[in-house]
DNA sequence: AGTGGAAAGTTTCCACTGGAAAGATAGCGC
DNA sequence: GCGCTATCTTTCCAGTGGAAACTTTCCACT
């Protein structure tokens, strides 16, 4: 695990963080991966190995991503405002896996390390809609109005859109935005 | 106008169309400037003259995409509905321009020839936020939740998200969006 | 009418990128 | 204690964005 002078130990790791990183600070595409390699102090071609070529990183952050994802998702519970606000928690916390995630030419998206917590995730939400649908006959209608709410809102706000961003808390917002428009829905488990 | 052997004399329109193209095969960042000029048939330099870098032709692109994204706004008239059944019309018959405009990282958003252009399409979203809202107060809330839906769910359906997106007519399903969420909004002006 | 820029495009150059190929090192199973 | 294999390095290559210096064309103005 410790650091040998040739054996990284650790290199698949630090590339995911420093992928992170670069992420956040000049987005999904705005890096070089002999800039990260650099970083953490190997040959350009170390990652290689563990990634196959930077598509392959990328595939890896989404694949992390996904996992989060669903996870904080499942973790809302069935209260279907919370999951709401669960996924736009996740977005502006993990805002560098959210925005290779929803970019899928960015990567390979029918990697068997994506595609099944993608799934996951997208169960959740289909669970959420069903709960809040006024019928069956709009179950998915619902699952796709207020998926398109939290996902166009956490967009939005990490790319600045929102001119007020700094001064919102984008969850309690996230929390009033859904409960503008799907308030009136709510028949708690009659 | 007609192309001499040296002067092109329309360049700066094919670059830009090229750049369209590629987007949208290839999204934002997928392609190479070197690539787009080899397609026009000038030197890799040649649109240096035109847009200074990759990131001007870009601000161009967004530039364009924010001029005919505020017509379209504007021209749906003031029934809120129609104007984001609009927003998600522009997203899908212009998407290599929507892709650059909301990722602001890619070009020079504050560029005079893009700055007034977005202000000009906020202005329309603010109108019809203000004319659904419940109260003054909650104005912006309202607008927000409604730019968020048309925005989120133009997103996932240009990403592919949706896994229903072949089947569906985007501008129809949006409509039917808009008014799940914000139909019992709807008090004409009284 | 013809000339002096300015506009538009070219050639050449450079540092950098992602990836391929082949070789070096080191830890692990037996 | 020995070979195997995963990990990492060095070297190489074509392609990229951009800077610099040059050429061609067009247009405004005397």
């Amino acid at each position: 695990m410790e650091p040998s002078a040739y054996h990284h130990g650790n290199l698949r790791r630090v590339m995911l963080d420093a992928a992170l990183q670069a992420i956040g600070e000049s987005g999904p595409t705005g890096w070089s991966l002999r800039e990260l390699a650099r970083r953490a102090g190997v040959s350009h071609t170390a990652p290689t190995h563990h990634f196959g070529d930077k598509t392959g990183l990328l595939t890896a952050v989404a694949a992390e991503g996904f996992d989060l994802f669903a996870a904080t998702l499942e973790a809302a519970g069935g209260d279907f405002r919370e999951v709401g606000v669960a996924y736009v928690r996740f977005a502006v916390r993990h805002r560098s896996h959210f925005q290779v995630m929803f970019r899928p030419e960015l990567y390979r998206p029918a990697d068997p390390a994506v595609a099944p917590a993608r799934a996951r995730a997208a169960a959740v939400l289909s669970s959420g809609g069903r709960a809040l649908s006024p019928d069956p006959a709009r179950d998915r209608l619902t699952t796709v109005a207020a998926w398109s709410m939290a996902h166009g809102f956490a967009d939005l706000w990490l790319s600045g859109a929102l001119a007020d961003a700094a001064e919102i808390d984008p969850e309690t917002y996230a929390r009033d935005l859904i409960t503008l428009a799907f308030g009136h829905l709510h028949h708690p488990k009659a």
